[in-house]
Parts: structure tokens; sequence; C-alpha cells
DNA sequence: ACCTATTCATAACG
DNA sequence: TCGTTATGAATAGGT
């Protein structure tokens, strides 16, 4: 209906998509209330644009969320409830793991031991001391890679300063303080030692993840599928 | 549209209605589908009939509890929300926590130590040192604990046999093997060797679990009361 | 359910 | 966003 016949896909053109929605949601509307009059039926319609504008109409006899708890009593077992018991339990379950989580940094604190056989301390102490060793690796790890960087940057500066001296004696002419130029890298002594000190280093690390999401039974929508011939496939549903 | 004009008011004879109702019905269906497709909006749609009988449509890319929250959302009230919401945020809270302890145990573990700086690791390694010479102090306790335990079982299984011994020997008159009489506690041979021992016995013990999951502006609502000419009259509603 | 005359919704254009 | 209009879609009433 209009100029031509429209194929029933995404009208890609934005404002053309626009228009057309604002126009065929005020047919919807009004067909909504003739059917609310003709019929004494019990309309809500909610509408969200793909701009994310939300239009409703609601029949004058009722109200939405009226018409929601229906909906819910209909559908049995309401998708609220469920949602909600769900995340009831999603949440006891984070509790439960953080305690545990907390018990075990605890215990790994050197607290709350009492509980503890000898075997687990024993068991307790080796891991402890293998994480302190894990520990230790990489801080001698992060000093001489420290240790490392100041020593070229050291090196560099030495570098700049021999060739300003350099040329300083270029220009003056004059013979000075030559031990200048020779002076050193004294001030590496420290990073050579450390160096010396710490040797091996090894490390590990690790990710996790993980998704859930919920279902529901019960529930007979259309869904927008039924194309081109009828959506004539609607499930009765009576109230209790 | 139709064999003649007819009032929008209600239909009076029973079978004509329903028959309308029907019918009507699965025209705004059709719409409702097509406007999903056409303008790529949401579309959430129940039907109540005088009979009492329920229909939805719900658009493919949405469900009608999401479109219920969103209403909700931007109508701004709902006491469950408020709940839901509160709620939804302490899980996440929750998480959050849970992934610092997390954290915290893999370092203390030894892993995921590259974000560390010296001094941080410093610090980790002298906490790390004291917690376990907690354990190993706790460790040394529980063994003398039970050394001492045994050994105060051994003697009194020492004591007992001594006695019957005794109460042998009386019983029988001879004067036999007095040696048995101090026998001792060699019965702690055993754990004496344990607590020299003292250091190597392993295994490990950890915990593991995980679990993820889940705005706008204009509510424009049509009251069903304009009815002979217009249903134009929308209201803006913004959120505060 | 089906049919079809008729009314209505709306696509394209201004 | 609004109005106009040719055109196809929806449907009232009858079978």
């Amino acid at each position: 209906m209009g100029r031509g016949k429209i194929e029933i896909k995404l009208i890609e053109n934005q404002t053309n998509r626009q228009v057309t929605y604002s126009k065929r949601r005020n047919g919807i509307f009004k067909k909504a209330q003739e059917l609310t009059v003709l019929c004494d039926a019990k309309v809500s319609l909610i509408m969200l644009s793909n701009t994310s504008k939300m239009h409703e109409y609601i029949s004058p006899t009722t109200t939405t969320k009226s018409m929601y708890d229906d909906y819910q009593k209909t559908m049995g077992i309401d998708l609220w409830r469920t949602h909600y018991e769900s995340m009831k339990d999603t949440l006891w379950k984070l509790k439960e793991i953080n305690n545990k989580l907390r018990r075990e940094i605890r215990q790994r604190l050197g607290h709350d031991l009492n509980g503890l056989s000898y075997d687990d301390l024993r068991s307790l102490e080796d891991k402890m001391q293998s994480s302190l060793d894990a520990i230790r690796e990489r801080k001698y790890h992060v000093i001489k890679t420290q240790t490392e960087t100041t020593k070229k940057k050291v090196k560099n500066l030495e570098e700049r300063r021999g060739n300003m001296l350099h040329g300083y004696f270029d220009q003056e002419a004059a013979s000075e303080n030559p031990q200048y130029c020779y002076v050193d890298n004294e001030g590496d002594y420290e990073s050579a030692l450390v160096l010396a000190n710490g040797a091996n280093n090894l490390y590990t690390f690790q990710l996790h993840r993980n998704s859930d999401q919920l279902h529901h039974p019960n529930l007979h929508h259309h869904r927008g599928s039924s194309l081109g011939s009828s959506i004539t496939h609607l499930h009765d549903l009576r109230l209790a």
C-alpha cells in the first residue's frame, strides 16, 4: 500500500527508515486503539526504535504493569522470579567462594593455622617456600633489568660528556684536566654487584574467564520469522 | 476497509466481535513484525481479549522481560527494579572483590608478578617470609604436641605393660627379666625421626570458580483516549 | 474458512 | 516534520 509495493526487509536509507517508522508506528497505535474499542480488548504495546526512542500504547482500561502482571501469571513461571532466583543463587555462591579465598589468603598470611594438620602445614610451607622463591627470582630480574637500563643511561651520558669535553678542549685549545676524559664507569660498581648477585629468573602467568546465561521453557511467543504468508501460529494462553 | 465503513465503537454482536478481534489481531501482529524488520525496531505487544485470551508478539531481537525492563528504566519508577538493580550491583562488587582476592593469591603464589615494582616485590617477599615463619612455627608446634602426645601414650602403654608383667610375675612368683620393666620410650624414636627430618612432605590444594554475565531518554505514551480523529497527542517523558 | 467490494494505510514525492 | 495522492493492503460482511 503506497505508491509502490515494498519488500519487507530493513530499509537501508536512514531517513526513509525513520519516516516509515513513525508512520507505521502511528498506524499500529491506531489499530491497537481501534481493537481496544471495537472488541473490548486490552492491549499493551511497547516499541523501541533503532534510535532508542520508546513509545507505548496502553488500553485505557488497564495499565502496563497490570498487563505484564497478567502476562506473567499466564506464563505460569514468571521470568522475573526465575531470573531473580538464579541471581540470588549466583550471589550466594560468589559469597562462598569469596570466603574460601579469604581463608586461603589468611592461611597464606600465617593466620588461622589452628585447624590444619601437620601434613597440611608441611604442604603449605612448601608452597609458600616455592612462591617465595618465585618472588625473589622476579625481584632479581627486576633489579637486573633496572640496573642494565641505568648502566646504559650512564654510559650514554658519559659518552655525551666525553664528546662535550672533547669539543671543549678542541675549542679552548688548552691542555687541562685530562683525567676528566677518562673518568670512568665508577657509577657502575653498584650495578655490577647486584648483577653478580642475582642470576636466574623465570616466571609464569595465567588467565581465566567464564560466562553464564539463562533459559525459559514454557513460553510461546511469536517470533518474527513467518514472513510471507501468515503469522497465524498463535498460542492461546489463558489466565489462570 | 471492508464492505462498509464501521464506526469505532464496541461491536455488540458477540460473534462478530470475536471474528473482528482475531482478524485485526493478526493484522496488528503482522504490522508489528513488519515494523521490526523494516525499521530495526523492537516491539513488545501483549493483547488480552474480552474472553481473557492472551496473545503476544515480541521482536526476535529482544525478550519481553528486556522490553519491560527498558520500559521501567524509561519510566524511572518501579520498586522491583530498584531491588533488582541493587542486587546486580552487589553481585558486581562481589565479583570485583573476588577477582582482587584471586589476584592477591596468585601473587602470593609467585605468579603474575610482572606488574610489580621492585619495592612491591621486596615488601611482598618480606610478608611472605614472615608468613612462612609463622607456618613453620605452627608446624613445629604441631609436631611437638603430637610427639608429646605420642610419648605420653607410649609411656602409658609401657606402664600398663609393666603392670601386666609385674602382675604376671607376681602371679607366677618367678624372678625374671627385670629389663622389661624399664623398656621405656623406644616408641618415640619414630616421632623423633620425623621431627629431625622435618621438611619433605608435599601436596597441594586449591580452589577455583568463576562466572560472568549483564537508557535512553524519552518515552512517548499513547493513551487510548483520542478517539475520533487522531492519536497524535503524544506525551514525551524524560528521565530525571 | 474463504471471498471480494470497499475502505484504509502508506510509499514516494514535494 | 507535514501534506498529498496513487497504490496495495486490510478487512467487513456475506457465504
